[in-house]
DNA sequence: TAATAACGGATAAAATATATCCGTTATTAT
DNA sequence: ATAATAACGGATATATTTTATCCGTTATTA
């Protein structure tokens, strides 16, 4: 019952993409180099997030990626799915209809209360993260993150576009 | 980002010993043949629920598994985190410490934005999951379990205790 | 006294998550 | 034009976690 990493990760490469100047990318090797991942890896993630429609991609020289809409219109939840998809964290096996009780699946109709208990708790659990947009996330890194670390991520940026 | 099987299994358990009478329990062998699952490893499941303390176990023949306490102060959130455990969906593994804008760890005093909205949406879960307690799925499946399948299980319960 | 059953520890097997590698295509700076 | 860059997809490889089994011990009871 664990998100896998490539959440944190890609949360994080938004609300930097959300940081750059408009027209700007970044190649998955930058992103990677800066926050220190494996490339390759995170690569695969950001096609992801790509294919879900949150980032455009650019080939070529000085391409890579970028919002493909304002942070404001990107919840949580959409970066969350695009890695971890949308299934509920609940699977039902059926195991109702095994053993010396079973009858016929088609007895079955509707779920019953344990699944659709497990469902309601993800629905709302969903519902949270939908609450909270990359826009949200970015004011609170700008006004958390501690200065030093603030100047280093600008010029490392700065250091890219020139 | 999935619930283990146990976590099915054990709750299905813990529904079909609300329905047994008083003093009596059921081994983990007997479980496993009802639901047709591995007995070895549903009895390992059972041992977490009774370290839980959501289940009272009797050693010798007879013995077996029996709910510790009503069924109504058992919820579903006891039983999910008897068997998955307690700690958030999301693990942070604090990569804003890394690469080259990373800063002294001594900077970071409160988790960021991000692990703050991951903690909430995790908590809204659990609260879900609190609401229903082991007496409304019993009711549940009173009301939805198909007669044929009652009629089924009855009568293999009648077996035992005879 | 023999059978039963929970318990804990040690593996073993299977499935999933993590990570790397490579060839292809598109793009751009030179 | 050409060389370098970068996303993309597919094919692995590795590590970790989940699932499953096995065994010796202790407690209980018929
Ligand atoms: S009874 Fe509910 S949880 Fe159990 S197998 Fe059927 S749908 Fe799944
Ligand atoms: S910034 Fe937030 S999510 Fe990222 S590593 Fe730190 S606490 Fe975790």
């Amino acid at each position: 019952m664990r998100l896998s990493e490539g959440v944190e990760w890609t949360v994080h490469c938004c609300t930097l993409l959300a940081g750059l100047p408009p027209d700007a990318a970044l190649s998955a090797k930058k992103l990677a180099e800066f926050f220190d991942v494996p490339p390759d890896y995170l690569a695969k993630h950001m096609q992801q997030m790509s294919k879900a429609g949150i980032v455009n991609t650019k080939k070529g020289p000085n391409g890579g990626y970028s919002l493909a809409k304002p942070a404001r219109d990107i919840t949580l939840l959409d970066m969350v799915e695009a890695i971890d998809g949308r299934v509920c964290s609940f699977k039902c096996t059926e195991i109702r209809q095994r053993g010396p009780s079973g009858v016929s699946p088609c007895s079955y109709k509707t779920p019953c209360g344990i699944a659709r208990a497990m469902r309601k708790a993800d629905q709302v659990w969903r519902d949270e993260l939908r609450k909270t947009t990359l826009a949200d996330l970015q004011i609170i890194g700008l006004r958390e993150t501690p200065p030093e670390q603030m100047n280093k991520a600008i010029t490392w940026l700065k250091g890219l576009f020139t």
